[in-house]
DNA sequence: CCGGATCCGTTTCGATACTG
DNA sequence: CAGTATCGAAACGGATCCGG
């Protein structure tokens, strides 16, 4: 495992793992947007093959970032969701936000803004805290009946 | 340019252009490390091969985001700095840091932990303005004589 | 010697087809 | 529905080359 990384520096270990096109969106997709079953990230806007996903799947359970468990009601679907750790995505992804509207929408003018992203912007911690709550809130909800 | 980017999605469109292994880690060194000429990138911790160094340098100067000058005493060096807009990744170079320690130091005890990280912390604004402010006397400095 | 460009073998990615 | 297998395409990365 100690070799899995470059090298010493925390940010440069960091995209040691999540350093590639799709991990983040995988994040992205169950934090914002409520898919947690292996249909669900295939159906997406980005559309994801699926042997990439399967592989990203596995690397982010290896870390310890997602847990994979049976539908209650329906043993042959898988649900995957963030665990505690993988939470601490989430400032990582409102920066991403913030930094898309300021540098890519000039190349890119459909982008589709957050409709609250001044108001995330002013209070970040904050809405870091409410994202995580209203994802326990899903994620509870995934396994009532 | 606007099939460059799979979707609409903001998070997504980020990582069109950064979600690799390299470009970060490039900006990194420019922004915490005093790095600007081509050598001082190969001769990093990371090692970075020349090839890869130069497509990324080539893709971030598209985006506006690097600069090439001449040095000033010195026709044959070029001198690579981060723009303004660039400058806009400290944030989430602050979160990338953060977030190894939080979720990589298990997996890789050697990690160089920022010895002010807790400080940073504490008050990311500040700190971000902080790196801001010491990135653009270090840009100074390199074109003064 | 420095800043890259080019070449080339190896690894990884990614679209599609396929299986339990 | 949840993945795996396949295979061509792209990226990586080490070595080398070349102009200034």
């Amino acid at each position: 495992m100690e070799d899995f990384f470059r090298c010493k520096c925390p940010i440069t270990s960091s995209l040691d793992i999540f350093g590639d096109k799709w991990t983040l969106v995988i994040v992205k997709q169950m934090l914002f947007e409520e898919k947690s079953t292996f249909k669900d990230f295939t159906e997406s806007e980005e559309a994801i093959a699926t042997n990439i996903l399967s592989s990203r799947l596995k690397m982010l359970e290896k870390f310890g970032l997602i847990e994979k468990e049976n539908h209650p009601n329906n043993k042959k679907t898988n649900i995957y969701t963030l665990t505690e750790k993988a939470l601490s995505f989430t400032p990582i992804l409102i920066e991403l936000m913030i930094w898309s509207k300021e540098n890519i929408q000039e190349f890119h003018p459909n982008l589709n803004i957050h409709p609250d992203l001044n108001r995330i912007k002013k209070n970040k911690e904050n809405a870091a805290s409410q994202i995580v709550k209203s994802y326990n809130q899903f994620k509870k909800s995934l396994f009532k009946n």
